[in-house]
RNA sequence: GGAGGAGUGGCAGAGCGGUUGAAUGCACUAGUCUUGAAAACUAGCAUAGUGAAAGCUAUCGGGGGUUCGAAUCCCUCCUCCUCCGCCA
């Protein structure tokens, strides 16, 4: 969430974003309440220590009286102590109404947009930041989408999938199973190779981390809850992995925080109904490895393009055809400043699929997170933190398959070949 | 799941109702000394709210209570350790 004063100073800028966002309703209220319980809460904060200073000062003064025998005394300051005690709790009533209008209140205003983020209002309007200049795939009308590929080599069973759990959960096997675990560890090592230490996380969170991150409240259906332990599972490794940094000072020397992890992600995608639900293109549990960087706020957009570079590079290496794209105001998520879309053509199904998203949250994810650092002044500020998908396994996995179909079997390309064990799937 | 013990600053560890936001040691930072380093000595060293600042306030696992006053007493939840049970 953003930092009141921040919303203080730049109001403009903030309703300006919101525009960009597509917001309908007008927040200018919204945006001078916040400010208002602010005041207000500044106001009760500083009557209320007053108060309390008075109290603790009589306190040590009826403990001198009782020492020196002055019972009376004490117990006419006793009196005043309780008088103010009720007025106190009166206050911290009011300071605990104020902090919960105020929370809510920024709860419900978005990041604000970098400048670069183009106004609009659907995907549709995403901006194309590098367009594929290659040739796509021309594979004619034999090209198979990724379902049927997957039936003929047998490499995905989805019924099996729903008999043992339900749609959304497919089952990998044989080939296709060795496929998915080559393909983790491709990316794992890819991003040891770029620096990134490897986490192991947990795939069940507390209420405190799925906050911290910003999955709770704002996408709290989109998540698996366990109701018995008031545990969440995770939607990404995001969640887990940035929460390693909750509530910590790092030292400005020790940036750039850089992680990674691999995990299985689990979405309720409720209300996902039609074309993009079938086979891989939207399931309720697929694998993915994410890359995660804490930094210091001047050097984060540099940081995005290296991120950028990296998720380009597995693509590349993987041989499947891509782009990238900005999104716009009315797709960007709500905790970040700027986004890009990786999108890999699909050449079984003549669209391209999102396969990773790689997003700049500035300060706004680690103000609820409290990652900090102290600055040359020694004062504390407050870190970037960045995180992208490098890769989203079930996508790729159908990309993979559909580009690479030949008349004698799908091709593994060579960067892969390794992993996975052969060059061909059969 | 049952029984017992414990949670204090970056770490170790005192305090167990009254100038204690907290002794002491270690670590860390700066200075003195030194050609340099070490050692020694000196000083600094939690987070947050508020304020121009001095200061004031809150925080000794979380929440609640007793009291004029709580790190210290009570209740409750959480976590860790030991033993028993169960179990990859």
């Amino acid at each position: 969430m953003l930092q009141v004063n921040f919303i203080r100073q730049n109001k403009e800028r903030i309703l300006k974003g919101l525009a960009t966002r597509n917001y309908k309703e007008d927040s200018s209220k919204l945006i001078d309440s916040i400010i208002e319980w602010d005041d207000a809460r500044k106001e009760t904060q500083t009557a209320l220590d007053e108060l309390l200073a008075k109290n603790k000062l009589f306190s040590k003064e009826i403990g001198g009286l009782f020492k020196q025998g002055k019972q009376e005394d004490a117990n006419s300051l006793k009196q005043q102590v309780d008088a103010n005690k009720v007025k106190i709790k009166a206050l911290e009533g009011d300071m605990r109404d104020l902090k919960d209008k105020l929370d809510n209140g920024l709860l419900q205003i978005p990041n604000v947009p970098h400048d670069s983020v183009p106004a609009g209002n659907t995907d549709e309007d995403n901006e194309v930041y590098k367009e594929w200049t290659g040739a796509l795939p021309n594979l004619g009308d034999k090209a198979l989408p990724h379902w049927e590929l997957a039936k003929k080599y047998n490499l995905i069973d989805f019924e099996l999938g729903v008999k043992i759990t339900g749609s959304g959960f497919p089952l990998f096997r044989g080939q296709g199973a060795r496929l998915q675990r080559g393909l983790i560890n491709f990316f794992l090592d890819e991003a040891s190779k770029a620096g990134y230490e490897e986490i192991v996380p947990p795939l069940l969170v507390n209420e405190a981390s799925a906050r911290a991150t910003g999955q709770l409240p704002d996408k709290e259906g989109q998540m698996y809850y366990v109701e018995k332990d008031d545990l969440y599972l995770i939607p990404t490794a995001e969640v887990p992995v940035t929460n390693v940094y909750r509530n910590v000072i790092v030292k400005e020397a020790d940036f750039p925080i850089k992680l990674t992890g691999y995990t299985p992600c689990f979405r309720r995608e409720a209300g996902s109904y039609g074309k993009d639900t079938k086979g891989l293109n939207r399931v309720h549990q697929f694998d993915k490895v994410e890359i995660v960087q804490i930094v210091h706020p001047e050097k984060s957009y540099a940081v995005l393009e290296t991120m950028l570079d990296h998720v380009a590079g597995l693509l590349s290496k993987l041989e499947l055809p891509y782009r990238i794209l900005r999104l716009c105001g009315g797709d960007l998520g709500f905790t970040s400043a700027l986004t890009f879309d990786f999108e890999t053509y699909s050449a079984g199904q003549g669209r391209w699929l999102e396969v990773s998203s790689v997003s700049n949250f500035e300060n706004f994810q680690s103000n609820r997170l409290k990652v900090r650092y102290k600055d040359a002044n020694n004062k504390t500020q407050l870190a970037h933190t960045l995180n992208g998908s490098a890769l989203a396994l079930a996508r790729i996995i159908a990309t993979l398959l559909e580009n690479h179909q030949t008349p004698d079997g799908i091709r593994i390309p060579k960067a892969l070949q390794h992993y996975v064990g052969f060059d061909m799937i059969k």
